[in-house]
DNA sequence: ATGATGGTTTTGAACGTTCACATGAACGTT
DNA sequence: AACGTTCATGTGAACGTTCAAAACCATCAT
């Protein structure tokens, strides 16, 4: 636990021949104490750590990579937190991948690109300047010009996100299913006594929002529910959310719950609850997607399906190492599910017995999560 | 423009020495062609060019940082977006700090930590290894031991926010000037008739929330307005704000507007102003602080202070390449002054006729941002 | 004793670049 | 014509590590 040295003039940093010298062997026999310890006798290995530790000596990275070809930098684009209204998600991705990259010995080296041919530019410098040994893809989408882009210049990479519109596509990925998590949402409302159950989605042709939509779909249809009337379409956002939540609330039948595509729709379905005077989790529950930090904080608190990121950052590195290490082992494909955060935006259904009687107060039974 | 060769099978990446062969010039040469253009006979120049292009070459980071001992890559400590309630200013940092990074050639590595402690180890790992050539500090606090490790093994970095509580602090650091910020606010509603102007802040100690809060006191000395009664201080938060609004609202003689240490704060406020009925901007200014995305799309929009952290970036790398170029230049200690975003939670004071008699609706006027 | 075996350590070269210096050409001056 | 100067380019070494192969050294069977 030596402290780095300070030298009366310049810091020199110690080199793999110094702790050679100190321990009384040879340069290799330091290599391998890093590389292959198993390798040393143990008594040996004892005596190269000492020197070791007494010198602080790290292994110098450039020089590593320059022999190994392998610079153990993985490189992911940077998005704004609230891209797309995703609510923080890339966000936490990006600390969990950082996490989990420095547990396996990488580090991650980040950009920001405005589009996704910059973000192709950016690639082919950091790959031409061997920068990287491979990059984490976020936010696929219909047209993605980037796996391909990647395959044909034999990257490695894994992508956060299925290659959505195409079925043949080769390359690893590792997705949520929104699906998934959008029919445990409706199966939950169900069990509250909900019957007309809404979905406020994204235009079609929309990956993730197709995705979503599917599990209200099939859920619904499962369990006998009616969808005539209860769903709705547009571009995400607050004011989207709030516009399509008091069209189909002012409908002949209108939905009793309301599951959004995203929090921020869930946002705008809770204003346009209170707009008529009602209240979130009473009159009628909403249920959002991404468990954004507003969705905490927020009173009533928005129920809301959270991604598991850190999972999704662990298989993410996980499979990129493997690409890295093995050429090309069998394709990973991965789908992780959701999980339901329950708060006061949703309860138990009293489409029956309108405003005039309200049910039972409930308290706020806070269900905060971070 | 040549795409990188794909070879029937290991894709072999062009190397110095090929494209000196192409060009029928020496390595030297070629590496000149990158580092040191003027030296180069025109013509020679533009036939090394045209080899480096038709081979899609670019140097080797690893060899190139062997032989320089600077790996052009800064290492920046990833911090949650919703940091102790900063609201995206330092996603937006960091975002500014990637594109000026790699405008000046150098990459930004990222890392994360759950303590000082944590991100102290970091740094200890990559000087070692030799991995970064300096730091981006963000989130100064009082009793930093960061700035301290970092000099005494004589690493270069520079800070974004300064060295609070310690005068005499050798690093060079950027920030922004609160206190500008803040009296900015309490001048421009004084502008519009307030003579009552309270202020959210934090507790005592905190080196932003003592900052925000001097720039209150100063501009309502310099105009005379009275501060008794207008002043509440507690931990960061939207309930927070809401609990400090409601007490000072309650009080005898309460403010007809609040400046708030954070947009969270005034987040909290403008519930508080709900809460009695009234509406943020008409009975009640409310100014916050960071302007955070919250801030632009909530109705009323929320005014607030905004860091201009692009040239907060600017500085910091230009300032850090400065160090990391001349060993240690004139220090750098910059204070950057925020912008006042005026949205509809500010208006004119009707304190004297409060809100049986409501001032001409004013239509609203969205004057949002991003 | 001899040689084969297997584990441990050392040796020399190589990774791809840039540095410090050497060389050579072109030019103007004496 | 000889010289110094400047500019452009070439040469060999070096940066710090790991690879491939060789050398060493016990141990054991022959």
């Amino acid at each position: 636990m030596a402290v780095v040295e300070r030298g009366t003039g310049t810091a020199a940093r110690p080199t793999i021949g110094m702790v050679a010298e100190r321990a009384g062997v040879s340069r290799q026999t330091i290599s391998n104490a890093f590389n292959a310890p198993h390798r040393l006798r143990p008594e040996t290995l004892a005596a190269v750590r000492v020197a070791i530790d007494e010198l602080g000596y790290r292994p110098n990275q450039a020089a590593r990579s320059l022999r190994t070809q392998a610079t153990k930098v993985i490189g992911c684009r940077l998005l704004p937190s609230n891209y797309g209204g995703t609510g923080g998600v890339l966000d936490r991705l990006l600390h969990a991948l950082c996490d989990t990259a420095r547990s396996n010995g990488y580090d991650l080296l980040t950009f920001s690109a405005k589009d996704d041919d910059e973000e192709i530019a950016v690639y082919e410098d950091l790959l031409r300047r061997h920068a990287v040994d491979g990059f984490v893809l976020t936010n696929t989408h219909h047209g993605d010009a980037r796996p391909d882009w990647l395959n044909e210049h034999h990257a490695r990479f894994v992508a956060f996100g299925r290659p959505w519109g195409r079925r043949g596509a080769q390359h690893n990925w590792i997705d949520v299913d929104g699906a998934k998590g959008t029919a445990e949402a409706v199966g939950y409302l169900a069990g509250l006594g909900h019957t007309r159950i809404g979905f406020l989605g994204l235009p079609a042709g929309i990956g993730v929002g197709d995705d979503r939509l599917a599990g209200w779909e099939r859920q619904t249809e499962r369990l006998g529910l009616p969808t005539k009337g209860l769903l709705a379409r547009a571009e995400d956002g607050i004011a989207s959310g709030r516009a399509l939540a008091e069209q189909l609330l002012a409908g002949p039948r209108p939905p009793s719950a309301l599951v959004c595509v995203s929090d921020a729709m869930a946002l705008g379905a809770m204003r346009a609850v209170e707009d008529r005077g009602w209240r979130a989790g009473r009159e009628v529950s909403v249920v959002g997607f991404d468990d954004s930090p507003v969705a905490s904080v927020m009173r009533p608190g928005l129920s809301s399906l959270r991604q598991p990121i850190e999972a999704v950052a662990n298989q993410l590195v996980e499979t990129l190492l493997a690409v890295l290490g093995a050429g090309q082992p069998r394709p990973v494909r991965t789908l992780i599910v959701p999980r339901l955060i329950v708060r006061e935006s949703t309860g138990e259904c009293h489409a029956k017995r309108p405003a005039t009687a309200p049910a039972a107060q409930r308290g706020p039974r806070l269900n905060q999560q971070s």
